[in-house]
DNA sequence: CCCCTAAGTAGTAATGATTACTACTTCATT
DNA sequence: AATGAAGTAGTAATCATTACTACTTAGGGG
């Protein structure tokens, strides 16, 4: 990997944003510090620093893909009330991952997992 | 709903695929019948059949949703040796939503999950 | 039994996210 | 400094899916 000023900027934008965005919103917040960046940049450098595990590439099941700064295993819940994605513990993660591997007798490489519910903060608005 | 020939042939051909069937799979078979069918036509009846629960629509992580028989909710797992998907017995989706609601607060309202791992056939193969 | 209209259809165009392509530029090594 | 591999901007292409349009049909009320 060469340096580029691009891909530094990239970086930045996704380890500072403690959450995690879209291509579309990296190119957005990018293009504040560098104006003709092109969006295909910013998907070629998000894409190989998530191959060099510097970033986290989510797949999400519909809409946009999401690059998370944070790069261990772990899957995410997006809630239905208030929008936002959160991070499960990956705790979490390596219990499915064992279950599955238990329950079903296959051996688990990767896991694509996104649940869709209400998040506690939500839960609890609901009462008041 | 109202009765068309077209919605017929496309439930028939998934209920008698015993499998899952991408939009464009159960296109390519329905034409076989009504060889001037449209694509938008066999997007719209498996949409508008998943919707009444008649079948069920996989949204897959990427690539193309697949249609499924089975209306129960349960994962999918995908053999990354043979390209087969194969399902997940429900029991390890009860068990799933459980862990998550206990361990991390969340009301789980529905989920997308889609492993990646190698099947018990293509993982006894390996040996031989 | 026929008429009406909401639902369905074929065919095509549009959408949205992502990748591919092309000609030009830059890093970093010798 | 010269070279070549890697990176870039800008644009076109791709792929799955949905939307649109004008036409057709199912099926209940008169």
């Amino acid at each position: 990997m060469k340096y580029s000023y691009q891909r530094e900027q990239i970086l930045k934008i996704v380890q500072s944003s403690y959450g995690h965005l879209s291509a579309n919103e990296v190119y957005e917040q990018v293009r504040k510090i560098i104006p003709n960046i092109s969006l295909g940049t910013v998907y070629r450098n998000l894409n190989t620093l998530a191959e060099h595990h510097f970033i986290r590439r989510i797949i999400m099941p519909h809409g946009s893909d999401e690059y998370d700064y944070n790069v261990e295993p772990h899957s995410h819940i997006y809630c239905v009330k208030c929008g936002n994605i959160y991070d499960l513990p990956s705790k979490v993660d390596e219990r499915m991952q064992k279950l599955v591997e238990k329950e079903a007798g296959y051996t688990i490489t990767k896991s694509s997992v996104v649940f869709e519910g209400i998040c506690p903060q939500c839960e609890s608005e609901k009462e008041g």
